[in-house]
DNA sequence: TTGTCTCCCGCTGGGAGACAA
DNA sequence: TTGTCTCCCAGCGGGAGACAA
């Protein structure tokens, strides 16, 4: 039943798969087919995961647990709206959440509505952090099981199949290959199949093999199947026979179940509010969040694999560009429809600025039943048409970029199709290594990347973002993002919270040392918190924010609309936002842990002015968004608490020179009389950081403490000891 | 329909109700019946009405436009959870928001599911702020529109009714009263009825009168109308029928439909963040929200009407106490079920402490189907039993305040059924005014209130609140609050925002003025925060909270669950629940638009003074509130309490310029003759945040510390290091 | 090979009065 | 007065081969 198939064009044939794309169904043990009618509680073991697959329809990628992938709340909210109740619209608060959230795939269940059997993916995500980041690379990267023996068809119903008088027609060599074999010496051969659904219902049919000409007919029991699961011509029926000989039955709508079915709960307002503050929670208190996830449902694909973000960002979206485009019911036949982008704009500047989601407007090609097409589209659900591929990259073609980028970009496009199957997941892998040794070749030896090469493409309107705006909004060519910017840009543009940001900008960090370090000065502010981990100058306590010099000019962003980004990108710090080389090292080094060592030693100062900018911007939001909501949180007045006193007090860090300073108003503050500063009387002082942790004061730099303290403690060592430790992941409130 | 009826217990039986109450369906237009299937859109009618509630189900009681009432957001998420997906349940946040909040029903719309005709109410709220109030007040008071001619009756299906064979008995009465009359000269008499449903479909039925011996049938048509709305035998058909003859049907089912019918479209913990989230946004932003009303699922009555809550609010509510609960299914035959409350108790002291939802633990008498009914309920669902309600109040009686109390709360509580009839407001409305002008003799004659009288009666635990605790916990009888001081209480209580507290406190104070100049000394202590208007003093900033005697016992007052706290009553603060006349005249005040005359001269200018106050501080608010989202408003009414001190103070931080003033102020008020100020004394001023931590005033900016000040406390340095540390690691952010 | 049609006929269930509670 | 039962029989629809695309 798949809702609303693919992009609302459903031509669904009599079609085949013996290979499917392998998906952990979420950890069900294999249990056995009982007939119970639990709503999908047990019983999911591979045939369920299977037949839960055809139902879903070809295309259809749910992700795995353990992957890595951005949740689009807007995305989200758009999929629920269908759902929701049109009750009195009124104005959504801005939540402040960002526009795509990183998380880990947690958990995974696929299931079926009771009462409609579409199928959809209950999914546990967590927003990731900094710490879960080494292991789940691990996770993603593993290999993925092996799936044999399993074997499916699916037959489009027609008026015969579905009226009263008669029977199900089984094709032949469906019957052949899928359906047990009969006994041929009977008079007539028949036989009684029993199937189970996703339910685990169990559905008896008899199978005959009749008529003249002989044909095979399901007849008993297949009318009460149909009248009970409402089907009508046109919808399909899906079959799917285990190793075993066991049979399974699925469904799959032609048309998108009315989808006012669902009671009226809660107000349609309020499902929003509960998407945005549930995934607000979430990513401020490091827990889980559960959604409910239909791929398939119109444009709604909001959790996107990251290596499939990461492809697509890859590529230049411009106006004028032609893509083509995946629809549902294509297999064998791979119709594709194809069109034009004619425009690139926040879909809600208001809540959602610089949201990717659906941030391309176009138009279809004319033999294409527009009307069924959405008129906008997200960069990662289209295809680049190979013939502007090789040519996307600025107004004036530039050899060495248009070479370099050919390798990072052309090729990967071809895999980023709408199911990352297991395959091109390695064949990705390994393209990945040997496009990063290309890369370390034609770029580390050359010290210089590709922008250093063509300084005159530096758009010269970094200087005024307000200009900038209004120049890019006109501008025909508007290049999108290479990941290597758009992760940090974006994550310091959030008016978040902490947490989520640091943890947003982590991913992005381990590669860009390589090559920040051949950034020049220009460069430098243009990659300012990409670059931020690039200072490899042996101090390891370094981190996202972290600042060194303090000779760099600040850079206050605007909120809102008026932010001079564009795909994520911050235009007024990004001077010049394609930049092949690193675009590939990112997306390997997420799908490979090797790390890249830094190349050059004057890379380094210039990487910790970017720092010290982005840094000064954190401070700034972190200011800011105490005023707002869902995580509060006041830095410049921090809270310090006394053990065995109920009384807190509150310093203002920034007028202290440091640790020592700190101490010292410290042992003031609570009478110690200085047995605090000297260390002597066993008391020491730790803090909550943002990220929950409780971490002993003074062991990393002044400034990053600043920007990373919650609150402080002064505590006996041993008290501490006692105590349990705070937990590690996630501290669930 | 009618989901869960009732408590649970359903004995629906044949039934005719001429006279229905009127409630207002929403203001739709009275259109013609066409036969749309629009979900709802339209034709609500007063006949639409009619029969939405006669699918309800006797003793529904909805809100209508205008109407003051209390939402209880626990009691939502209960129901809710009802329908919500039991995915993996994690931790709730902790939204800040009061158990109880007071709205203004904006908009009602009666509608019913389309797949299940279960009916349900859409409801929009407005949370009240002061300026509300006074048009509210007309708009509660308004006459309700009579409703004449009027006509339905429903039928328990028998088996035989719903059975394949054969049509629907109409019982002859119903035939000859609500059916149109058959033309007895046909052989058989028979006719064609149409029917229109909540949904405005159109139902056909064959009407005919035959059969040995004779009898009123529907046949053709019957059966369609069975299968089509998936009847049972215990189901009931209803039947209204208007003025002009026009037809219209329901169902009403016995038993609940299954709830996961609903599409699976957020998850349940999202749906509670959306419950939260809706009603914080709203509460912050002055603006609406809705919420879908199931009155009949089981304890869900989570809209309260305002006057209804101050009924029962009069009651002594107490462990060991005897009361009846009315069922659904009872029209005539009044069945009741009775028991005992066995505890008081919170259901969840960390989201939601002190609220009354489903406080009381309840005990079923034998007789009672105990398994059916609810193990705990909210004290306005129930009627205390007669023989206990004239003994309800102290262990020891005493004879003038049970005259008293006699008058006051007796005759209300058997006003305070479940359905708010506006026959029993009125009735109410004219209790009240016989009542007041009995208190008035009683209590302004003799120039004592009863706690007066009975100085032994207070409380002595007073002094320490924790030893209070845990003394309350132990007692026998807990005095449920009366309305007089239940609302400002409570809103002390509150760790939440201003605009509910004092929206709350606001609907208490007008006629205060009246008997609070009656209160001596000794009451003042008592009514502390009732009394409010009684400051006659002059010293105008005194706002809801202003004291009048300095002399009381101190009160700590830690939050949550160690609050010293009983059915919304701090036991520190105030030390005498019962005060028989104020009761009368905070609820006959709020039936009447006309108010009560002050009865001195000095009251009146006392009134005004507070209103001036009242009307600065919401105009603070709305100013502040859109700072935030979620949560925390600035105190523009912050609360002082000093230790040793039972009376608390209150001050506009806005007024002052900074730390000194504000402290000066303090002395000033607390009568610390400048040792305050200079800190000489030892004592020092500390305060709970907004993050519940007590901190020490002064530390941090003074725009800071208003935006994050809760509460104040003057106490001495050594008391408040003697108190247990407040939150320890790890910090709830 | 398979979609549709028509024919056959069993059984469901609508509709009637009988009968009894 | 009305709930249940049984009887009657119309017609729905399951199941078959015929026929044609």
């Amino acid at each position: 039943m798949a809702g609303k198939q693919g992009m609302g064009l459903t031509t669904m044939t009599t079609t085949c798969s013996s290979e499917r794309r392998c998906t952990d169904g979420g950890g069900f043990p294999d249990t056995n087919n009982n007939n119970n009618n639990n709503n999908n509680q047990g019983e999911k073991d591979d045939l369920y995961t299977e037949l839960w697959y055809a139902c879903a329809g070809p295309h259809v990628y749910v992700p795995r647990p353990g992957e890595k992938v951005f949740y689009f709340p807007q995305g989200h909210m758009e999929q629920v709206e269908a759902y929701a109740n049109q009750d009195g619209r009124t104005e959504m608060p801005i939540y402040n959440l960002p526009s795509k959230i990183l998380c880990k795939v947690v958990y995974v269940q696929l299931k079926a509505e009771v009462h409609s059997d579409e199928v959809f993916a209950q999914i546990t995500l967590l927003p990731l952090t900094e710490q879960d980041e080494q292991s789940l690379e691990d996770e993603t990267a593993r290999q993925l099981p092996q799936r044999t023996g399993l074997r499916s068809f699916s037959k489009k119903l027609t008026p015969s199949d579905t009226s009263t008088h008669g029977g199900f027609s089984v094709p032949k060599r469906y019957a052949d290959e899928y359906l047990p074999p009969l006994d041929m010496s009977q008079q007539p051969p028949l036989q009684e199949l029993v199937a189970v659904d996703l339910h685990g219902l169990e559905w008896h049919f008899r199978h005959i093999f009749r008529g003249q000409p002989k044909r095979h007919l399901l007849t008993s029991g297949w009318s009460t199947f149909v009248t009970s699961k409402k089907l009508l011509a046109g919808d399909a029926c899906v079959f799917v026979r285990g190793e075993n000989g066991e049979l399974r039955v699925g469904i799959r709508r032609c048309m998108a179940t009315q989808n006012n079915t669902s009671a009226t709960v809660i107000s349609g307002q309020s499902m929003q509010h509960g998407i945005l503050a549930s995934a607000c929670h979430a990513v401020t208190t490091g827990t889980m969040f559960t959604v409910y996830y239909r791929p398939w449902t119109s444009p709604a694909e909001y959790i996107i694999p990251f290596d499939k973000y990461m492809k697509s960002a890859q590529n230049d979206y411009f106006v004028g560009m032609r893509f083509r485009i995946r629809f549902e019911g294509e297999e064998s036949a791979e119709k594709r429809s194809a069109g034009t982008i004619v425009g690139i704009e926040d879909r809600d500047c208001m809540r959602w600025p610089n949201s990717e989601w659906r941030r391309l407007k176009v138009q279809w090609d004319a033999a294409t039943d527009a009307a069924l097409l959405p008129e906008s589209l997200s960069p990662w659900s289209i295809k680049p048409m190979e013939s502007t591929n090789t040519n996307n990259n600025f107004v004036i073609p530039q050899p060495k970029r248009a070479r370099a980028h050919d390798l990072s970009s052309t090729d990967f496009s071809n895999l980023a199709g709408r199911g990352l199957l297991p395959n091109s997941v390695e064949y990705t892998l390994q393209r990945c290594k040997e496009v990063l040794q290309g890369q370390e070749i034609g770029n580390v030896h050359a010290h210089e990347p590709a922008g250093a090469q063509n300084p005159s493409l530096l758009p010269n309107l970094i200087k005024d973002w307000n200009h900038t705006q209004f120049r890019m909004k006109n501008q025909l060519y508007l290049p999108m993002q290479n990941p290597f910017y758009q992760c940090p840009h974006r994550a310091i543009a959030f008016p978040v919270d902490n947490m989520v940001t640091s943890s947003l900008i982590n991913h992005c960090h381990p590669t860009f040392t390589t090559y920040s370090a051949c950034d020049n000065v220009t460069n430098s502010r243009s990659f300012s918190v990409s670059n931020v981990n690039s200072s490899n100058s042996g101090s390891q306590e370094c981190t996202v924010f972290e600042p060194k010099s303090k000779d760099e000019t600040p850079i206050a962003q605007p909120n809102g609309c008026g932010r001079c980004m564009l795909f994520g990108v911050n235009l007024v710090n990004s001077s010049h936002p394609e930049l092949p080389s690193p675009q590939v090292a990112t997306s390997s080094e997420h799908l490979s842990p090797c790390s890249i060592p830094p190349t050059s030693q004057s890379s380094v100062s210039e990487t910790i002015q970017v720092s010290e900018t982005s840094k000064s911007i954190s401070r700034v939001l972190s200011n800011k968004q105490c005023k707002k909501c869902c995580s509060v949180i006041n830095r410049s007045c921090t809270k310090v608490l006394k053990y065995g006193t109920v009384l807190g007090r509150s310093v203002d860090l920034s007028r202290f020179d440091g640790y020592d300073d700190l101490i010292s108003e410290l042992d003031l503050m609570f009478d110690f009389n200085g047995s605090l500063k000297s260390g002597s009387n066993g008391w020491q002082v730790s803090y909550i950081d943002n990220e929950r942790d409780m971490m002993l004061l003074g062991d990393c730099q002044w400034e990053k403490f600043c920007s990373a303290v919650q609150r402080m403690f002064i505590c006996p060592k041993e008290e501490i000891d006692k105590s349990k430790p705070s937990s590690s992941l996630p501290p669930s409130l």
